[in-house]
Formats: structure tokens, sequence, C-alpha cells
DNA sequence: CGCATTTGACCTGCGC
DNA sequence: GCGCAGGTCAAATGCG
């Protein structure tokens, strides 16, 4: 079984509660800390450990799952969803993020919001997103990996970041 | 003043 | 090609 290296490019953002919350893998989606991952298309499940990143040329390009056909060969960074259950949007994970965008999602009540880490040359970009299924849900996606430190290292949820590492059978 | 936010316009990919 | 949906830009505006 091939070997291969899970890690969140984030850290978590206030009011999270790691039980109540889940990691989602790009194309895939699902409870880690069950060790499961779902295919978003045709919602086949495999094992985390049989999901694995494509890359081309040192850059990501689409994530498969044994068994399962190719994704889109698209170039794009990797990115991760992060579910959890809180009652505000704004979840202070500890770096500083500009808004650069809102738009309305089809199907849900709710906006999406667009940030971009603020760091000089750093293009880390997140949205947040409420689900209209279950609004008590904030769905957070980073795509990009920041290449500084944290900003605001004086929050204290760098410890609940290694507890959902625990979490995750990577 | 220096930054962040708001918000409509614009761009792009995709399906028909 | 056209329309839709998602993503981004940027000028105007707000705020400490």
């Amino acid at each position: 079984m091939e070997n291969y290296q899970m890690f969140l490019p984030f850290s978590l953002p206030a009011n999270t509660a790691p039980n109540d919350s889940q990691v989602i893998f790009d194309n895939f989606h699902g409870d880690t800390s069950k060790g499961l991952l779902s295919d978003r298309k045709t919602d086949k499940f495999f094992q985390v450990a049989e999901v694995k990143e494509l890359v081309e040329n040192g850059r990501f390009v689409g994530s498969e799952g044994v068994g399962c056909k190719k994704k889109e060969k698209k170039i794009r960074k990797p990115r991760y969803a992060f579910q959890t259950r809180s009652q505000v949007d704004i979840l202070d994970d500890g770096y500083r993020w500009r808004k650069y965008g809102q738009k309305a999602v089809k199907n849900n009540k709710f906006p999406r919001n667009y940030y971009r880490c603020t760091h000089q040359g750093c293009n880390v970009k997140k949205q947040v997103q409420r689900l209209t299924k279950d609004e008590t849900v904030v769905l957070t996606t980073y795509e990009g990996v920041h290449a500084h430190p944290i900003d605001k290292p004086d929050n204290n949820f760098q410890h609940i970041l290694n507890q959902m590492q625990i979490h995750t059978p990577f």
C-alpha cells in the first residue's frame, strides 16, 4: 500500500471542534477519522490510503482513487476543504485575509466569500460558504500553501491543529 | 492616510 | 455561439 503524507496547509479556525469537523481532500470527501473518502462524482468510497495526488512536473493536476479513472488534467493547485460547525462565518485561523469577492451560489441561499492572504508574495486563497442543507455548517476551502509563518502566532489554535493531525490517519 | 470591504462588471470554462 | 455558473478585478466606499 502506497504511503503518502497528509498535512493541513492552514491552522484550524477559532470555534473549531475537531470531533465535529472533517477534512475534504480536493475531489474526494469523507470522514478521514474513519479512514474513508468518497469520490465526488461517483460517490464510490476509497480507503484514504488509496487516494493520492496526481503530480506532473512537480505540479498538482488532480487526485484519484485506486480503480478510479483519472481526473481531468487541468493544472491547478491542491485544494483542501475544512468543514466545521460554527455560528460565525468569520473564522480566525491566524492568517490575515483580504476579501476580494462574494458570489451567490446556485441552490444556496448563502453567498460564498473569497479571500486572499495579504502576506507579501503569498497568493494563498480561501473561500468560505455556509451550507443550505445545514446552515450550522461552515465550509472553508483553502487553495495553496502558506510559504511564511503564521501572522498571528499568539492565537491558541496551533494545539488544535496538532489534535487534528492525530485524528487524520495519514 | 493607509488599509480593508463592498459590489457590479468582467472573464473563463463548460454544456447544450 | 449562447447562456449559465463560478471566479476575479477594481473603483468606490468605509473605517480606525
